[in-house]
Parts: C-alpha cells; sequence; structure tokens
DNA sequence: TCTGGGGTCCTAGGACCC
DNA sequence: TCTGGGGTCCTAGGACCC
C-alpha cells in the first residue's frame, strides 16, 4: 500500500481572476471584488494585498485608494464564479484518482501512487491556465493540513508547485517558518489562546504535548497536530455528503423597524430558501427565521431572535413555507427593535423522492401487520380467504417535552372481502 | 453615513426513558 | 427521608472554513 499523497489546488485570487478574464485593464492591477451590497472586500489581488488591504474591510475604510484609482473596486458577479469554478474543477479531476471540491476556488486531489506528482501537477497548473485562464497553485503532502500549507508557500514559488517533505528536519524546518494563524483549522480564538501557552508557529504546534491539546481543544484540536505530523486524519470526500441546512439571509442597507418591513424580507428569503431546496430536490423538517440587530452599533437595542417551525411532513413547497412567515414576525418583532439583517435556515433535509418513501413506509408496515393478523385469525376461524381493506391517515401527536409534534399513523379498517 | 453570506463540526447541558 | 445510572435525542453556542 503506498504512502497517501494528496495535492490542494487552490485558485489564485479567484473573484478578480475571474473578473481579469473580461476584464483585461484590471491586470497587473491592485484590484478587490465587493460582497454583497458593495460592502467589503472579499477578494483581493496580489496588487491589492501588497498595500496591504486586508480581508473583509469595508469600502469605505478604503475610499482614498479607490477614489485615487490606486485600487480598483469590482462589485461581484457570483453566477460567473460559479460557471467558472465549474470549469477549472472539470479540468482538474482528470489528473488524481479521484477530485474532492473543497470550495468554489479548490480542490483536494488523490495523486496516492503517482511516480510523478510534481510533475502532473506542473502540467495541471498549465492546462488550466490554457483551458480556463485562472490562475492557480498547488500545494503536495500526505495529509490534508499539510498540503493545504504548501499551497500557501506555492503562491510564492516561481513554479507555482510546492511538494511537502517527508517528516523530518527538512519538513521541521519548513515548519517554523510558518505562523500558527496559516494553519488550517487554528483561527483567531484558537491561535490567541496557543499564544498564550508559547506557541507561536506551525513547528511547536506540531511538537505540542496532544492530550493537552485534546482536553483543551477537543478532538478537532488533536486532529490538526496529527495532521502536521504526517498522520491522516481527514479523509478525502470524493461523493459531496448530503447537505444538511439551506440558508438565506441579506444584511438590510437601512435599519428597519417597521413590521411590513420584516415581514416582507423574511417571506422573499423563503421564497428563494424554497426554490433552492426544489433545485436541489430536498425537503426541509424545520424552518429557523432569525432576525439580527447591528453588531457595531453598542446603542442598537438588543433585538436579536430565532424562532423554530416544524412541520409534520418534510415540504419544499413555496405555499407551505410561506405560511410560516407570520408566525416568525409575530414571535420575533418587537415594538422598539431596530433590524440590521433577517434570514432563514431549512434544517432536518431530506431527499425529496425518499421523502415519499419514508412517509409510506411505516403506514405500509403497520397495514401489512395488521393484514397479517386478520388474516391469519379469519381464515384460522373460517378456513377461507379473506383480507380486509382500510384507509391510513397521518395525524401530528403533540410532544410537549420538546415543543415539537411527531407523526400519528392510524389505521381505519372498514371493509371485508372475500379472496377467490 | 457606510461593515457579506453560506456552510460544517463539536460540545455541554437539559429532558426523557428504561 | 431515602431517591441510580446509562443511553439517546435535541438545542444552543462556539469555533472554524471559504
Amino acid at each position: 500500500m503506498d504512502q497517501q499523497l494528496l495535492a490542494l489546488v487552490d485558485c489564485n485570487s479567484f473573484y478578480v481572476s475571474c473578473e481579469r478574464l473580461f476584464a483585461p485593464k484590471l491586470r497587473n492591477r491592485a484590484v478587490v471584488v465587493l460582497s454583497n451590497n458593495d460592502g467589503c472586500v472579499v477578494a483581493r489581488s496580489k496588487e491589492a494585498k501588497k498595500i496591504p488591504i486586508a480581508m473583509g474591510v469595508p469600502l469605505y475604510q478604503i475610499k482614498e485608494y479607490v477614489d485615487s484609482g490606486r485600487v480598483i473596486a469590482q462589485s461581484s458577479n457570483y453566477t460567473l464564479y460559479g460557471d467558472l469554478s465549474q470549469r477549472v474543477m472539470a479540468v482538474l479531476a482528470a489528473f488524481g484518482r479521484s477530485q474532492e471540491i473543497y470550495s468554489i476556488d479548490e480542490c483536494f486531489l488523490n495523486l496516492t501512487g503517482d511516480p510523478n506528482p510534481f510533475t502532473t501537477m506542473q502540467l495541471a497548473r498549465q492546462r488550466v491556465a490554457q483551458y480556463v485562464g485562472i490562475p492557480v497553485s498547488v500545494g503536495i503532502g500526505p495529509t490534508k493540513t499539510l498540503a493545504k500549507l504548501a499551497s500557501e508557500l506555492a503562491k510564492d514559488h516561481p513554479l507555482g508547485v510546492f511538494s511537502c517533505p517527508s517528516p523530518g528536519p527538512e519538513l521541521a524546518a519548513i515548519l517554523h517558518g510558518v505562523p500558527l494563524s496559516d494553519v488550517w483549522g487554528i483561527g483567531a480564538r484558537i491561535g490567541e489562546k496557543l499564544s498564550d501557552w508559547g506557541v507561536r508557529t506551525a513547528l511547536d504546534l506540531a511538537r505540542l504535548n496532544i492530550h493537552r491539546m485534546r482536553d483543551r481543544f477537543g478532538v478537532t484540536g488533536a486532529r490538526v497536530i496529527e495532521e502536521l505530523r504526517g498522520v491522516s486524519c481527514m479523509d478525502l470526500q470524493s461523493e459531496p455528503p448530503p447537505k444538511q441546512s439551506i440558508t438565506v439571509s441579506r444584511s438590510f442597507g437601512e435599519q428597519v423597524t417597521e413590521r411590513a418591513d420584516l415581514r416582507s424580507a423574511i417571506a422573499t428569503h423563503i421564497e428563494r430558501a424554497a426554490e433552492k431546496a426544489r433545485g436541489q430536490r430536498l425537503c426541509a423538517t424545520s424552518l429557523t427565521t432569525f432576525v439580527e440587530r447591528n453588531r457595531f452599533d453598542a446603542t442598537a437595542p438588543q433585538c436579536d431572535g430565532a424562532y423554530t417551525v416544524t412541520f409534520p411532513v418534510p415540504t419544499n413547497l413555496t405555499s407551505e413555507l410561506l405560511a410560516t412567515a407570520d408566525v416568525c414576525v409575530q414571535k420575533l418583532w418587537q415594538p422598539n427593535g431596530r433590524w440590521k439583517k433577517a434570514g432563514i435556515t431549512l434544517l432536518g433535509l431530506v431527499d425529496q423522492d425518499a421523502q415519499q418513501q419514508s412517509f409510506l413506509d411505516p403506514i405500509d408496515r403497520v397495514r401489512a401487520q395488521a393484514l397479517m393478523q386478520a388474516m391469519d385469525t379469519i381464515n384460522h376461524k373460517h378456513g377461507r380467504n379473506l383480507v380486509r381493506t382500510g384507509t391510513t391517515t397521518l395525524s401530528q401527536r403533540w410532544r410537549p417535552h420538546n415543543n415539537r409534534c411527531s407523526p400519528r399513523y392510524t389505521t381505519c379498517w372498514d371493509e371485508l372481502l372475500v379472496l377467490p
């Protein structure tokens, strides 16, 4: 069995690269792509990173750069990015045994057994550039975490591909140069706490006592250490796992205080989510509506809230989902509320086609059992071939303990047939 | 004045059941 | 007055990712 070998392919400044395909004047310039309402920066070109412009900064904070022409700010076009992403992924799929599409601009490839992984990835890079026109960086390593880390190093590498050495002094030297915050899975919070322990670099983390990490940060923390040591804890998933939730949310352009405005926004989000669910052939068991105040405004009254409605039968029908809007608004609205954001999440997703099945299964089971009993009894008594027919109805059973309903099936026998 | 949107996983604690 | 322990389900909240 070959030692596992993975590659992480990452599109460079993906949204900016997409925009550059159709606007050559954006090349070699500092470019940023903005979020939905042109609110803040969600992508930066290499030149913009150098200035530096931080990820996520609001547009007004870099207004001077934009006004002076030093930085070009571009509105986003997610349909375009989604389309180009599919093309990039399709080209890359041919270069590994299997592929896991991790995000819109990244995928893992399984290179296990490839005698020349570095050459293969150089070719992959060329092909993507040739067929789609998007520049990519490739990191190669024995675990996802190391491949990811290598892909960051690849961005500064002239060949655009970087291969992680096997665990040993050479790898240790590399990890020593990587700040903790660049390690996949270590965010701001955990990074800060680890810093208090004197852990500053990826090497410090790889050498940390794993039990200490496990006690303080759980299994996810311990996994990061193992992966940095070359022990794979995260498998490549070539089949995308089934979706668990669908969210639609938006910030308001300006604060909302009116009940009707809140209802209107929620209704719009529900309609959009219903479309998404039907598009993916999924039905929801529950719908959560949430509202938030402006978290940057300390004077805003506390009016955050969430309310969940559970459906007796999973649904993706706009009308059925929309019917919950009024009760949600009623629960969440308050006289002095000033809201900045509203959204809805569909949860408990089940396959639309399988849903029909699971809905019928219990009925069939009940019916079949009752039928067999009835037939046994009658046929035993009368020595004849008898069978009963009837209707099965679905009703709800209230569960006070968790404020939910569960389905109840009732069968009503109404006919006695004699079989020939 | 102006600050995105969509996900996942893990854990702790409460309620319930046997 | 005494009043178990183990398992499961559910939810809220925290942390992370792109």
